[in-house]
DNA sequence: GAGTGGTCTAGACCACGCC
DNA sequence: GCGTGGTCTAGACCACTCA
């Protein structure tokens, strides 16, 4: 028998627009039509057009901008981030050929290990471990937050602990320090932004981040670096490329 | 002098209600106050307090259940997938002991590849492919969607192109035919589902996915699988690891 | 100034879960 | 039956953008 209660209007509207924008109608970067139009097209109240909206920009199929209307959300071009550079210890600005990649440091301190910190450094919990938080910039945007913690006994009065940019990356700063790296683990997640995250990364809504965490372990299989990086996830793409070793 | 117009309202409440669950004073699993309740606490109408509740439902702090209330959400356990199993041959199930993992094969069909699968596949647009959809369970909970799709002429009536699962997995199902596995590539990026996937995956709302691309490639550098995992984000963590060879 | 989306009200009725 | 959240209305006023 199979009772089907009909949609309530409002996502019946928004699947009507979001079939409407993915069949062409409107293409990425044009208006729909005002609020108060749809809402005599459809012959609904505002607010329940606004809510059919709300659908879609939760969905990051629109975006809103006071004053000027309900755009098609343009995908901004994606970045690439390949592990493999890793191991190269090639850098932030080499990654993105064509596109003015900049950083700047935030903070530089000197604070008591996390738990989540401790488990991964293999130190006490409240441990002393210099954090670097910095954001990375891709033509002006911010488009990542990066923090990195080491021990504090390890790079107490090194280059790492200045708030300054490390010229040759941190890789680079702790082969200088006399580490030599043995591997890295990396641990990938998604979810929707802090508040925090909304606004330092200039996101638009519908948008998740990816959240990156990597350990670096020296030869001795102590933990020297572990590094929390939170990115726009419109604009990303990780790739990891490994062989077939059976 | 810096104009500081104070938030609306409704974001205040939202603020209030984040600090007071972030503090603990709401603990996973135990309701909010009742809508009414909230309007006559905050003295605002009901739609206000709605729209509070609405932003933080899209962060995946709370769910609202229709008749019962609106609740501080629970983690639910994470499961690891790491690549690493790839290179050994693992399984779906093997991968999670101590929790009911069982696939079921959506549809097994031969389709003509869209550009993303000719792309990855090296083959024509158009060109015949073999496509396994399958649905990966965790104790009886869809949490992922898994398509593989495969060049047609290369497992036209073997065991790939039937709708019945394969019992050693995708990879040793190649192996019998005599493919030689040379290397992976994944590509990892996040998005809010469809309506679809957040049907399929019973998403909650504020949760997004995790979309892992993985081609195959075979000694000669042919590509022979590409397929294109969708993860519910809060349940699934990618691990990988990879030695430090300069 | 005209048009856009953003905030907010004060109701109404419905659907669902639970006792 | 009562309390919960879900849907919907018909307004009002504000803030922003652009001409």
């Amino acid at each position: 028998m199979e009772f089907r209660p009909p949609a309530p209007r409002y996502l019946q509207v928004a699947e009507h627009l979001r079939a409407a924008i993915l069949r062409g109608d409107y293409k990425p970067g044009e208006a729909l039509p005002g609020e108060p139009q749809l809402a005599q097209l459809y012959n609904l109240s505002r607010p329940t057009i606004r809510q059919a909206i709300a659908a879609l920009r939760a969905e990051g199929l629109v975006t809103a901008e006071h004053g000027r209307g309900t755009f098609v959300r343009e995908r901004r071009p994606v970045l690439h981030v390949s592990s493999a550079f890793l191991t190269g210890g090639a850098q932030w600005a080499d990654q993105h050929p064509g596109l003015i990649a900049t950083q700047t440091v935030r903070e530089v301190a000197e604070v008591p290990a996390s738990a989540e910190v401790a488990t991964q450094l293999h130190i006490d919990d409240q441990a002393p471990v210099v954090v670097r938080r910095r954001v990375m910039l891709i033509d002006n945007e911010p488009v990542q937050l990066a923090d990195s913690f080491y021990p504090a006994d390890l790079v107490r009065g090194t280059p790492i602990s200045q708030p300054a940019k490390l010229p040759g990356g941190t890789i680079a700063a702790l082969k200088q320090l006399g580490v030599t790296l043995d591997r890295f683990e990396e641990v990938v997640t998604a979810r929707m932004p802090t508040p925090d995250e909304f606004r330092a990364l200039h996101l638009d809504e519908g948008v998740p981040v990816i959240l990156l965490c990597r350990t670096t372990c020296a030869v001795e299989g102590v933990p020297v670096e572990y590094s929390v990086a939170t990115l726009n996830a419109e604009r990303h793409r990780l790739s990891y490329k490994f062989p077939a070793t059976p």
